[in-house]
DNA sequence: AATACTTACAAAATCGATTTAGCACAGGTG
DNA sequence: CACCTGTGCTAAATCGATTTTGTAAGTATT
C-alpha cells in the first residue's frame, strides 16, 4: 500500500518516467509526444489515481506553491475575513497558505518572516506593523514577491492594497454632518501607522471643509503601551471633559470597543447623549445596542486584489511592479448610534 | 548569493557531506566522529549560518514537520485562541501548522483532509463536524496520528480532548440554583454533536438533582439549517411563551448571542426580568451590558493537551494510544446577567 | 604473520519528481 | 551515398538532504 510514484505510472504505461512527466506538465506538444502515447498515459494516470509528490516537485522546481500570510493578530476580525478570502482564492490558483501572527510584536515579525523564508514560501502577504520595515526591505532586495495590506511604509516601494482611509473618514464625517452633528471628537492611538495618520488628516480636513474650527481638546490620542484599564480611564476622562461633544469618531475598532465600554460605564446612551462612529466594522458593533455606525473595510476586495498583485509577481519575475499601490473605497454602514 | 548547502559546508570543513549530516543530526557518537572533527564542523556551520533545506529533508525523511489543524470556522473565537496556543506549542517543538476551515461543510471537510494528506502533514488536529466520520476513520486506518478536539464520534476510537461538558453545565446550573433561579429554560440546536447531547443531559440531570420537574416546554431546540432571522423569531416566540421563566441556559455561544439579540428586541433586561447564562465565552459576553455569565472553555489546556497527545503518537508509532480520551474542567465566569 | 575487528570517515544510493542532453530511426537534400 | 533535419522518445543529471554500505589504517587475536 505504498504511494504511487511517477516511475510506477511509467512502468504501467510502458514508457519512461520523463515521458509521463512531460505529458502531465502539458509539455507533450513541445516534446513531441504522440497523441496516442499521451492518451495512454493520461488514462493510466486517471485510473491509478496518481498524484505527484508535492515535496519532490517542490525540491526540484524550487516552487513550494505556498504563500505566507503574516498578520498582527490571528484572533482579530480583520484577519478572519482576510484569511477566508485569501485561502479560497489561493486554493483556486493551486496555492496553499501558511498563516502567522506577529501578535503585535516587532521582533517576532522579523523572526516569522525568516521562518517562512526557511519554509520557502513563494510569496508574502503582510499586514505590516511598526518595526518590520527592515525585514520587508530585505525581502524586496531578495526579489521575493511581496504585497502589503492594510498599511504600508512611506519609505519602502512595495506594492500594497488598503482601504482609502481619507475617503473613508470623509464618508463618516459627511454622514455626521448630515445628521446635524458639529462638535465631533476624534479618538486615535499613538502607533506610527500611516493609515492612522491618514485618517486623522482626513478628520481635520473634513472640519475645515465645513468651516468648523479644529479644537485640539477634541482629539484624544491614547497610548498604545498603556494597559486596557488605563486607556479606558483616560477615555472616560476625555469624554467627561468634553461633555458638550455631540459625536465621537473612533479611528479603529479596538478604540470603538473601548469607547462602548467607557460610554457604558458613564451611562451615556447613544445616540441621545452622544453619537458614535467607528472606522472598521466588528461583530460587536452590529450586536451592541443600539448598533454602531461604522465605515466597513472592503476586506474581500483587499484580499482579492492583493492575491492578484502577488500572482502577477509570481508569474514572471520580469515585471518590476514595485509601484502597484491600490486604495479601495470603504462603505458606510449606518446603524442607530448616529 | 545562492543558498548554502550541506555540500558547501562539507567542502569548507574539509569533510564529506555525510559526516556533516551525522554531526548535525546528533549521530556523531554513534558514527564515531572524532570530537575534533565534530567541533570543526560545528564552527563552520555556525559561522556560515547554514540551515538545512527543509524540503530536501522532508523528501528524504518523509517527515514534513507540519501539523494540520482543521476547524469549523477560522473566524470563530474558539479557533482564535486554539490556533494561538497550538501554533506556539508546535513551534516550540519544531513543527509548523497549516490551518484549514471546513466552514461548516461536511464535503469540504473530507476534501481538506485529503488535501492535507497530499501536503503530507505529519499529524492531524481536528475539531470534528458531522459528516467527517469516514475521513477520520480513514486516517486512523492509515495509522496517521490524529487528535480530535472539542467533540468526538462515539463509534470511533480516536484520542480526543474536550471540556467536561457535563461538569460545565452542572457548574452553571448550580450557580443558577444558588442565585435562586428555579424556572430555567434551555436553548440548544439540532446538530448531532455529542457535546450538545452531553450538555442537555447534564441540564436534565441538574433539574432532577434539585427535584425540579423537567418541562419539555422549557427546552427549545433550534433548527440548524434555518436562517438566522428564522431562528431569532423562533427564539423570541419561545421566550414569550415561557414568560414565567426566570433564567435561560444557552448551550453554545452562537445561541447565546442570538439570545442577546432576541432579549434586546423584546426589551427584556437582564437579570431583572430574566437571567442568562451561556456555555462557551465570547468577547461580546464581556462587553454586552450587563455582561453575560458563562462557562469558559479551557481552550489553552485543550490545545496543549491535544498537542502532547499528538506528539506521543509521532514519537513512536509503537504506542497504539487509541484510548486517550481527556475531559478538562471548564470555569464559571460570573458576570451580571445572573 | 595471517586473520579479525575497530575506528573514522568517504562514497554512493536514495527520496520522487523535472529537465537537459542524447540517441535511434525516418525522410529529405546535394 | 554521405549528410543533415526532424521525430519521438529514453537516459541521466539534478534538487539537497539522509542513510546504508564500503574501505583504509590501525589494533588485537591466534
Amino acid at each position: 500500500m505504498k504511494r504511487l510514484t511517477l516511475k510506477d505510472v511509467a512502468r504501467m504505461a510502458g514508457v519512461a518516467p520523463s515521458t509521463v512527466s512531460f505529458v502531465l506538465n502539458g509539455k507533450a506538444k513541445q516534446m513531441r509526444i504522440r497523441d496516442e502515447v499521451a492518451q495512454k498515459i493520461m488514462s493510466v494516470v486517471n485510473q491509478s489515481g496518481y498524484e505527484p509528490h508535492r515535496v519532490a516537485v517542490n525540491l526540484r522546481t524550487g516552487q513550494s506553491k505556498t504563500l505566507g500570510l503574516i498578520v498582527e493578530s490571528i484572533s482579530g476580525s480583520f484577519f478572519a475575513s482576510l484569511a477566508r478570502t485569501i485561502e479560497t482564492e489561493a486554493e483556486r490558483l493551486g496555492y496553499n497558505v501558511v498563516y502567522c501572527s506577529t501578535e503585535n510584536n516587532a521582533e517576532k515579525g522579523g523572526e516569522l518572516i525568516r521562518m517562512l523564508g526557511r519554509q520557502m514560501v513563494d510569496g508574502y502577504l503582510i499586514t505590516p506593523a511598526p518595526g518590520m520595515e527592515n525585514e520587508i526591505r530585505r525581502l524586496l532586495q531578495m526579489h521575493k514577491p511581496v504585497v502589503l495590506m492594510d498599511s504600508y511604509f512611506p519609505g519602502i516601494k512595495a506594492p500594497y492594497v488598503l482601504i482609502d482611509n481619507f475617503h473613508g473618514v470623509q464618508l463618516g464625517m459627511d454622514h455626521l454632518f448630515e445628521r446635524g452633528y458639529r462638535k465631533i471628537g476624534y479618538v486615535t492611538v499613538d502607533v506610527s501607522l500611516i493609515q492612522l495618520a491618514e485618517r486623522q488628516r482626513s478628520y481635520t480636513q473634513a472640519l475645515k471643509k465645513k468651516d468648523i474650527p479644529f479644537r485640539k481638546k477634541r482629539v484624544l490620542e491614547l497610548n498604545y503601551h498603556d494597559s486596557r484599564e488605563q486607556n479606558l480611564a483616560t477615555l472616560e476622562a476625555f469624554i467627561q471633559e468634553n461633555s458638550d461633544m455631540d459625536a465621537i469618531f473612533f479611528a479603529t475598532n479596538y478604540l470603538g470597543i473601548l469607547g462602548l465600554e467607557a460610554m457604558g460605564r458613564l451611562k451615556i446612551s447613544m445616540p441621545k447623549h452622544m453619537a458614535a462612529i467607528c472606522f472598521d466594522d466588528h461583530d460587536i458593533f452590529r450586536l451592541y445596542p443600539p448598533g454602531i455606525t461604522v465605515i466597513e473595510q472592503p476586506i474581500e476586495g483587499i484580499a482579492a486584489k492583493a492575491i492578484s498583485l502577488l500572482m502577477k509577481q509570481l508569474d514572471k519575475q520580469s515585471g518590476p511592479l514595485r509601484e502597484s499601490q491600490v486604495a479601495l473605497p470603504g462603505r458606510l454602514i449606518v446603524r442607530s448610534s448616529t
